[in-house]
RNA sequence: GUGGGCGUAGCCGAGAGGUCUAAGGCACCUGGUUGUGGCCCAGGAGAUCGAGGGUUCGAAUCCCUCCGUCCACCCCA
């Protein structure tokens, strides 16, 4: 356990950071978006709790994964019992569809959610271990067209939020019935290759030999150019469902590149995976992705019940609206600024900004003991529209000095008069 | 977990063993007479030089450890 000496000064944990006011109207864009799209979509808020039963997520996510093997936050309570904060959201909505009996609800039930997620993962640029994503999950329906809807829906909120030239990657990993065989034919391809590949690939070949299809040294893309690919060994279900799938996704214009080699981290995923990358060059090169997950439902102990959803980061969406010099709209400023030039008026001045604010007026008052030009200088810093300014002679006429910042034009307004002279 | 770059006030940034009780700029606060911003001028506040240890008569400047940060790998949003 640390000591209680405490650093000589607080810094925010490793791989977290704060979002300032400089970013708000990117932050508030982008979450308003992605509400908006999912509702359009007709999906449901739901939100769960940021951390649960551990076992919930090593046993969703699969026990030989990276995030449960090394990324997973996890601690004991007070109470000794094991809890993890959640490093994706699909478990946490299928636990709260299982314990609030969805299933009794017309099917597919429809979930979004936006929600903080943590992995303890090395930051980098554009890699976070805390990050917050907007998920989306449709539960109870397996057909190939409420995948195409999943992806529409992320399309879609890419497409209102500005961003341009995504690339969607496009995948069938298969499902229990054909993957073994596949990943069968895999290794034994591989196992005449063994002493060519790096090390990573060798890790890979144990762990996830669907992996070893992606490694970017050059002698191993040698090797992986010649392997076994996974479409040509999809049972015909999976197969069906995969050309249905793109058949629906052509039929809503939605460009994609069927990417033989895109694999997912997660165990539970079957069919169906996918993934939005960005144009621009770098290590983090998702922006979104997803897939379907079949088997969930039913290693959480409920009864076959397929699904299907994505997430996506943003902070990634961030990091690609700047890169892109996306204009978000901004968020409005301080429309009055209410300045008091005498001790008296102090108390009238904030009077006058409440009604102001009681009228949706954005209001500031300035603050007490300041001169009148420190308060002035003061709402040019914030960039008001107006002050308002209340001295002794105002409050002996009854009426107000109203500003205008951007000209400097002044005049006298009745008391009366204020909230239509200043547009509210 | 592995490898590399970096770490001086809120931000940018001089400074490379003694002249540093650390320059400058931005931002912040106060004032430039009597109730008025944005320009200008003057002043003010703000730095245990990331932390700890070491070398030295002397360290922001050299060495070690740790921490943080950035970049890459792994993996992912």
């Amino acid at each position: 356990m640390p000591d209680d000496s405490g650093p000589a000064r607080f810094q925010a944990p490793r791989g977290t950071k704060d979002v300032l006011p400089e970013d708000e109207a990117y932050w508030s864009f982008v979450r308003r978006m992605g509400e908006h799209t999912a509702q359009l979509f007709g999906y449901r808020f739901i939100e769960t709790p940021m951390f649960e039963d551990a076992r919930l997520f090593l046993r969703g996510a699969g026990e030989g994964t990276d995030i449960a093997e090394k990324e997973i936050y996890i601690f004991e309570d007070r109470g000794n019992d094991k809890l993890a904060l959640r490093p994706e959201g699909t478990a946490n909505v299928c636990r709260a569809y299982l314990e609030h009996g969805m299933q009794t609800l017309p099917q597919p039930v429809r979930l979004f959610y936006v929600s903080p997620v943590f992995r303890y993962d090395r930051p980098q640029a554009g890699r976070f271990r805390q990050h917050t994503q907007l998920g989306v999950e449709a539960i109870g329906d397996g057909s190939a067209l409420i995948d195409a809807e999943v992806i529409d829906l992320l399309s879609s909120f890419y497409d209102a939020l500005g961003l341009s030239g995504l690339s969607l990657q496009l995948n069938s990993i298969g499902d229990p019935n054909c993957r073994p065989a596949y990943i069968e034919a895999l290794r034994s391809y591989y196992s005449n290759h063994l002493s060519e590949i790096c090390d990573d690939c060798k890790m890979r070949y144990e762990k996830n030999p669907m992996r070893l299809l992606d490694c970017k040294e050059e002698r191993c893309q040698a090797i992986a150019a010649d392997a076994p690919l996974i479409n040509d060994h999809l049972c015909a279900a999976c197969g069906e469902h995969f050309a249905s799938l793109q058949s629906h996704l052509s039929a809503l214009d939605i460009g994609f590149e069927v990417s033989p080699r895109l694999v997912r981290g997660l165990d539970y995923y079957n069919r169906t995976v996918f993934e939005f990358q960005p144009p621009e060059e770098g290590s983090q090169s998702t922006v979104g992705g997803g897939g379907r997950y079949d088997g969930l439902i039913e290693l959480l102990g409920g009864k076959p019940t397929p699904g299907t959803g994505f997430g996506t980061g943003f902070e990634r969406i961030i990091l690609n609206l700047k890169r892109q010099n996306v204009d978000v709209p901004e968020v409005g400023g301080v429309q009055v600024y209410v300045a008091h030039a005498s001790e008296a008026s102090q108390e009238a001045a904030i009077k006058l900004a409440r009604e102001l604010r009681q009228a949706d007026v954005k209001t500031v008052v300035g603050g007490s003991g300041r001169s009148l030009k420190a308060q002035l200088r003061h709402a040019g810093g914030l960039e008001a529209t107006y002050a308002a300014i209340i001295g002794d002679r105002e409050l002996a006429n009854d009426e107000v000095t109203l500003r205008s910042m951007a000209d400097g034009e002044q005049r006298q307004v009745p008391r009366s008069d204020v909230l239509q002279n200043v547009g509210g």
